[in-house]
DNA sequence: CAAATTTTTGTACGCTCATACAATTTTTTA
DNA sequence: TAAAAAATTGTATGAGCGTACAAAAATTTG
């Protein structure tokens, strides 16, 4: 009962925020917008969190969870590993969140991430993420030596990406940014190591 | 004599206001700091600006001139069209701007040039120097259909290594992200690409 | 239903900041 | 050198913000 209500509202908050944050970005976000995006009165937010900053690092993580399902369910429907690598490739291009609004928020947050330890840990957790799964499909393909370049370099893409959409009045689309990393990454496997990686695994 | 005091002072505050946006970032960036760095007191801005978003715009431009000579003074020294391409990209990664501070400095000039016109312009303006400073590497040795694929992904790279070097804490320094750039343009023009480009033009 | 408790509202406080400007100092002019 | 102009200082003003909290409303309890 008690606890059922604040959780309510809480989860309510964090979502009124998430929905001003695509929108206007970390900066862009005032204690009165998230309230009032969240349909609830300026002071209720001091209510139930203890700062501003608590909301905002629930925010993040609901955020990046938007996008971590879109890589996991297209990650379970993967039948090789080729696939499953297609599979975070894309699913870290929604076609809905890819436009230029989301861009920016995305990259305030990490602006902000630089300051705030709190939300620095968030980014890094949400990288060592990204670089696991990558190298799970990999591992035994690329060398091991030659294993962290190739993380970083489809790490470097995928944020590149997302930075162009934002800041460059590109027109990418979001298929466009998959077949730009998905050919790079064609190139750096070559022929025989794609080949390998379609041969259904487990 | 008017002129002259009017544009030393005016340049002490754009250097001012750079040297605090490589520290600070453009969100770190008060009057008061500007004059500060500048040696002057906290009200002078006004006097010899509209607006603190004047001096930033005038910042930008200076902060963006600093690297374009570092691209201008490797590409004057290169031999072919090959070299020159490399300057371009090694131009970008200057070993003593590629640390994490100046990084996030320029991420947070690309957040808020997405809400600030005069800075949207800056920004495209100099996006379409890089491009067209790529293009005319490989003009020619890359089809006309896949030009503007190649340059964007070029871009994409150069920005994406300054993305995680300001966000992902990783280690990358000037001279692992130039080789990550230049591996990537090595498997796009092939072997024989880039032996066409060692030929000495001009 | 009355008292106690929880939830919500609206606002007031303190802080930071950009900007404008009156007062002061420095430099130029005649 | 005295008057005028230019340059600089320091501060006041007002706006936007996060946070705390008293008062009010709604809900639960006995």
């Amino acid at each position: 009962m008690k606890r059922s209500i604040e959780d309510i509202r809480r989860q309510e908050l964090i979502e009124g925020a998430y929905r001003a944050f695509l929108q206007h970005g970390i900066d862009g976000l005032t204690t009165a917008r998230i309230c009032k995006e969240a349909g609830m009165s300026p002071g209720i937010l001091s209510y139930y969190f203890k700062s501003k900053d608590e909301v905002l690092f629930w925010m993040v993580r609901h955020a990046n969870r938007v996008i971590m399902d879109e890589v996991a369910k297209r990650m379970k429907a993967a039948p090789n590993r080729w696939e499953r690598l297609l599979a975070i490739i894309e699913g870290n291009f929604p076609k809905s969140l890819f436009e230029q609004n989301t861009a920016n928020a995305w990259l305030s947050f990490y602006v902000a991430s630089a300051r705030d330890p709190q939300l620095e840990r968030l980014q890094r957790l949400f990288h060592r993420r990204l670089a696991s799964n990558i190298s799970s499909c990999v591992s035994g393909i690329v060398s091991r030596a030659d294993l962290p370049g190739f993380v970083e370099t489809v790490a470097v893409l995928i944020d590149g990406c997302w930075l162009h959409r934002a800041a460059i009045h590109s027109q990418t689309t979001s298929a466009g940014a998959i077949a730009l990393i998905t050919n790079q990454v064609e190139q750096l496997l070559g022929a025989t190591g794609i080949s390998a990686m379609k041969k259904p695994a487990k």
